[in-house]
DNA sequence: CGCGTTTGACCCGCGC
DNA sequence: GCGCGGGTCAAACGCG
């Protein structure tokens, strides 16, 4: 009976760390929300401005100053991907079926933990790259941030794949649940799934509320 | 010996 | 113009 009240209470004990987990990106996407979309008022307001004055240049002029334009560059900001890892597991490998090469590592201000910069090293004039760095709120949590386009496609990754496995031929079945098992998997589905429900919701004009209750 | 990682130096953009 | 901070370079080092 005892070990039942244990097992459940190390289960729950799983579940609220997951639910803090999930409340800070839940926190962070949020405030990104709320940036892009101040940002995209802002951008509103202006072509508003430039069709009711019947000013052409007014709207371009504005950008041509450097902070707007830096501003508008936010727009495109890169790529975002929170993986879940040993916290205790000091190496920044995320495995997202490219292969990089690492080439800085640097201490920043605001995140005592290291932040690692990577190439691609598939192919050798691909301008990708990737920063990894430790979620400042949980080290457990790694914050990968893409940057550029890669100039190749994943057939090269997979010969590589195919290479390391001596041409072995992996049955699907077998794949997708070694994929399932893959908490780095796991966790891009997630973001993927909740990207279409946000999606969604935006079409249907459902405003989103973000709040998430307090324990 | 070749390839990848580490790490201090350097460069550059931005804010004051 | 100066200082700060983020990003990159490249020599040294380690590992297979």
């Amino acid at each position: 009976m005892d070990e039942k009240v244990e097992t459940l209470e190390a289960e729950l004990q799983l579940v609220r760390e997951h639910n803090n987990t999930l409340r800070l990106m839940l926190e962070l996407l949020s405030s990104k929300c709320t940036k892009l979309w101040s940002h995209l008022q802002e951008i509103n307001k202006v072509e508003q401005i430039g069709i009711s004055s019947n000013q052409i240049g007014s709207a371009s002029k504005l950008y041509t100053n450097k902070k707007a334009r830096l501003e508008f560059t936010t727009a495109k900001k890169p790529l975002e991907i929170f993986v879940r890892t040993d916290p205790n597991d000091d190496s920044m490998i995320i495995k997202d079926g490219y292969q990089w090469r690492k080439y800085g590592q640097k201490v920043t201000k605001d995140n005592a933990s290291p932040r690692a910069y990577f190439r691609c090293s598939m192919a050798p004039s691909c301008p990708a790259k990737k920063k990894v760095q430790r979620c400042i709120h949980d080290r457990s949590i790694l914050v990968a941030t893409y940057d550029g386009e890669h100039n190749h496609d994943m057939r090269l990754c997979e010969d590589v794949m195919q290479q390391h496995d001596h041409g072995s031929n992996i049955k699907i079945e077998e794949y997708v649940s070694s994929l399932i098992k893959d908490p780095d998997f796991t966790v891009a589905l997630a973001e993927a799934v909740a990207r279409t429900i946000t999606s969604q919701r935006k079409q249907q004009g459902i405003n989103l509320n973000m709040d998430v209750p307090e324990e």
